[in-house]
DNA sequence: CTCTCAATAT
DNA sequence: GATATTGAGA
C-alpha cells in the first residue's frame, strides 16, 4: 500500500525492504529486473499479467509500495487500465519501445515515470524516490494553476488516444506537450535515451515556475526567461513553454501572431546582479504555429532576473527590441490596417498589442520602415501622391502573376491602362536580396495595398513586406490543406499564397491562418497571386494553386 | 503629449 | 553598416 510520511519516518534503512510489484510479461526481463532489485534489497513480487497483479493489489494493498510495469504495444491498453485502477500505487512504466504518446499517456494516467529498457541500476536503485514523493505529497493532488494547461493537454491527448485505441506515435500532438517532453521534443529518434524521465517525480519536471527566487533559478524550459517588470509595462513570464504562457491577455479581434520577439536587457544591475540574457530567439517557429490560434501573445520582452532576489526593481534599463520577422509582420499588419498614412506609432502599438513594446520602439521602427519604403518607391509615390491610399493604389500591383490566370484576358487585377509584364522571374532568384527585412517572407494575409512597388521592382522587392517570391513549384506549402474547398466559394477572389519557402517559419499554418488567408483574399480581391508557375491548363492551375495553399479563384 | 527626424549607441 | 535607442524640435 501507499507509504505514508509517517511510515517513512519510522522506516529504518529505507529504502531497504521496499515492496515492489513487478509486472512484466517478458519473463527473462522480469527475472533480470527482479534480481537487480533484490540486490538492492527491495522486496519484489513478480507478475506476468495485470489481472493477477491487480487482484494482488486489491487483496493485499499493504504488500506493495511501488510498481514497475512493463508496457508494450500489445498490452498497453491493459496497462492503462492498471494505471487507472492502481493509481494509489506509484507506478513506474518501463518499455522497450519508445513511443512518445504511450509514454505521455502513461504519465497522464498517473505513472510516475517512464523508463526505457534496459533499466539501469541507477534508475532501479532510485525508484524509492517516487515512494517518498508520494508519501509526502499524497494530499497534494491539487493541481496547481501552472499545471492546469498541462493537464488539459493531457486530457485532450487521452481522449484522442483512447478514441483511437492504439497508440501510434503522433508527432502533431507532441508539440502540445512540450512541458512534458521539454527540449527534447526534437528527439524523436528511436534510439534516444532522452525521454527517460529523470528519477524524480514526474510532475515536478518542467513546470517549476519561477518561485525559487534566485537569479540563476531557471525553469526547465530554459534558463533566463523570467520576466522583469518594467514598471507600467507588464511583461508576462515568458517561459517559452507555450503551455505556461497563460496569463497574457486574450487578443482582440484579429488574432495576431507574435513570436520570436525578443527584448533583451542590456546590462547589469547596479548591485552587480548580473542578469544579462541571451538573445535567445524564441523557438517560435513551431510554437507559433501551434499556438497562434489560441491568440496567444507572447511578450517580446525578455527581461531577466528575479527581482525578489536581485532586489532592484529600479533596475530598468533599455531593453532592446529585436524586430524579428514575426514582430515585424505584426507591425506591418498594423500599419496596413491603419493605412500607411494614418499609421502613427501609438495606433500601431495599439494594434500590435504586443506587451512590452513601447511607442518609442514602434516609432523607431516606423521610421526605418518609412525610410525603407521611400527608398523603394520614390517615384511612384510622388506621382500618385495626393491620396496615396485611395483606390488608385490598386493599380500598383505589378506583381500580377500572369501565369496565375493566363486564360483570363480580362483579368480584373490589371487595370486596362496599365500593363505590366509578366513576373517572369528566373528560377532561383527568389532568395536574392531582400533578406534583411523579415527574411523576405510575408504571410499570405499580408495586405499589400500600401506597398507601392515599382513595377519590376521584382526580385528586389524589399522585404519590407513585399511578397518577395512564391515558393518554387516543387516546394509545396507546408501544412496547407490540400483541399480546394474555397474554390467554389461564391464570391471568390484571388486567393493568397503560402509563405515563400525561404521563410524560416516552417510550422504548419493553422486554421486560423487559413481563415486569414481566405478573409484577406475575399476582402482584397485585387491582391496578386505570387505564383511563379505557368501551368498549361486551368486544371493544372487549380491543382497547383491548391498545393500552394490558394483556396479560391476568381469566378470566370 | 505625440510624432518625426536626426544623432547616438551597439 | 545596419539596426535600435535617445533626444530635440514641431
Amino acid at each position: 500500500m501507499v507509504c505514508t510520511a509517517n511510515d517513512l519516518l519510522e522506516w529504518r534503512d529505507f529504502p531497504k525492504g521496499l515492496k515492489v510489484l513487478l509486472l512484466d510479461e517478458d519473463s527473462s526481463s522480469a527475472a533480470e529486473i527482479r534480481s537487480k532489485l533484490e540486490e538492492m534489497e527491495y522486496i519484489v513480487s513478480t507478475f506476468c499479467n495485470e489481472d493477477e497483479a491487480l487482484s494482488a493489489i486489491s487483496d493485499k494493498p499493504e504488500s506493495f509500495h511501488i510498481a514497475i510495469v512493463e508496457v508494450s504495444s500489445y498490452n498497453s491498453n491493459g496497462r492503462f487500465t492498471f494505471l487507472e485502477v492502481a493509481k494509489d500505487l506509484p507506478t513506474i512504466m518501463t518499455s522497450k519501445i519508445q513511443c512518445l504518446t504511450t509514454m505521455m499517456k502513461c504519465i497522464a494516467l498517473g505513472a510516475v515515470e517512464f523508463l526505457l529498457k534496459p533499466l539501469s541500476d541507477d534508475k532501479l536503485r532510485n525508484i524509492w524516490q517516487h515512494v517518498v514523493h508520494r508519501a509526502f505529497n499524497a494530499e497534494g493532488n491539487e493541481l496547481s494553476e501552472s499545471l492546469k494547461p498541462v493537464k488539459e493537454s493531457m486530457v485532450s491527448l487521452l481522449h484522442f488516444q483512447l478514441e483511437n485505441g492504439e497508440q501510434k506515435s503522433s508527432i502533431s500532438e507532441e508539440t502540445e506537450h512540450e512541458t512534458a517532453v521539454e527540449e527534447n521534443s526534437q528527439g524523436q529518434s528511436e534510439e534516444s535515451d532522452e525521454y527517460q524521465a529523470p528519477p524524480t517525480p514526474q510532475l515536478k519536471q518542467g513546470v517549476r515556475l519561477v518561485d525559487d527566487g534566485g537569479c540563476q533559478d531557471q525553469t526547465n524550459c530554459s534558463s533566463e526567461k523570467q520576466s522583469g517588470n518594467k514598471f507600467g509595462e507588464s511583461k508576462s513570464v515568458d517561459t517559452t513553454c507555450g503551455i505556461l504562457v497563460a496569463e497574457t491577455a486574450v487578443e482582440a479581434s484579429p488574432p495576431q501572431i507574435l513570436g520570436g520577439a525578443v527584448i533583451k536587457e542590456e546590462d547589469e544591475s547596479p548591485d552587480g546582479c548580473k542578469i544579462g540574457s541571451n538573445n535567445m530567439p524564441l523557438r517560435s517557429e513551431n510554437k507559433d504555429g501551434t499556438n497562434e490560434s489560441a491568440g496567444d501573445v507572447r511578450s517580446p520582452v525578455q527581461a531577466s532576473g528575479i527581482h525578489s532576489s536581485c532586489g532592484h526593481k529600479s533596475n530598468r534599463k533599455k531593453m532592446k527590441v529585436d524586430w524579428t520577422p514575426e514582430l515585424h509582420k505584426k507591425f506591418v499588419r498594423a500599419v496596413e490596417n491603419l493605412g500607411v498614412d494614418q499609421a502613427i506609432p501609438s495606433r500601431i502599438l495599439e494594434l500590435m498589442k504586443v506587451e512590452g513594446l513601447t511607442r518609442h520602439n514602434v516609432a523607431s521602427h516606423l521610421q526605418k520602415y518609412r525610410m525603407q519604403r521611400r527608398h523603394i518607391l520614390p517615384k511612384e509615390d510622388v506621382k500618385r501622391a495626393p491620396h496615396p491610399r485611395d483606390l488608385s493604389q490598386r493599380n500598383y500591383y505589378p506583381h500580377k502573376h500572369v501565369m496565375a490566370f493566363p486564360p483570363y484576358p480580362s483579368n480584373p487585377i490589371l487595370p486596362s491602362g496599365q500593363v505590366y509584364p509578366a513576373w517572369g522571374h528566373p528560377p532561383g532568384s527568389y532568395l536574392t536580396g531582400a533578406q534583411t527585412w523579415g527574411h523576405a517572407f510575408y504571410p499570405p494575409w499580408q495586405p499589400m495595398e500600401s506597398w507601392h512597388w515599382k513595377p519590376y521592382s521584382g526580385m528586389h522587392a524589399d522585404a519590407w513586406g513585399c511578397p518577395v517570391m512564391p515558393p518554387p513549384p516543387h516546394v509545396p506549402c507546408p501544412g496547407f490543406p490540400q483541399n480546394a474547398a474555397g474554390f467554389h466559394s461564391a464570391n471568390t477572389t484571388y486567393g493568397s499564397y503560402c509563405m515563400p519557402q525561404n521563410s524560416f517559419d516552417l510550422h504548419h499554418p493553422e486554421e486560423e491562418v487559413i481563415d486569414k488567408v481566405v478573409n484577406e483574399a475575399i476582402s482584397k480581391p485585387w491582391l496578386p497571386l505570387p505564383l511563379g508557375l505557368k501551368p498549361p491548363s486551368i486544371d493544372s492551375v487549380l491543382t497547383e494553386l491548391s498545393k500552394q495553399g490558394i483556396s479560391t479563384i476568381p469566378p470566370q
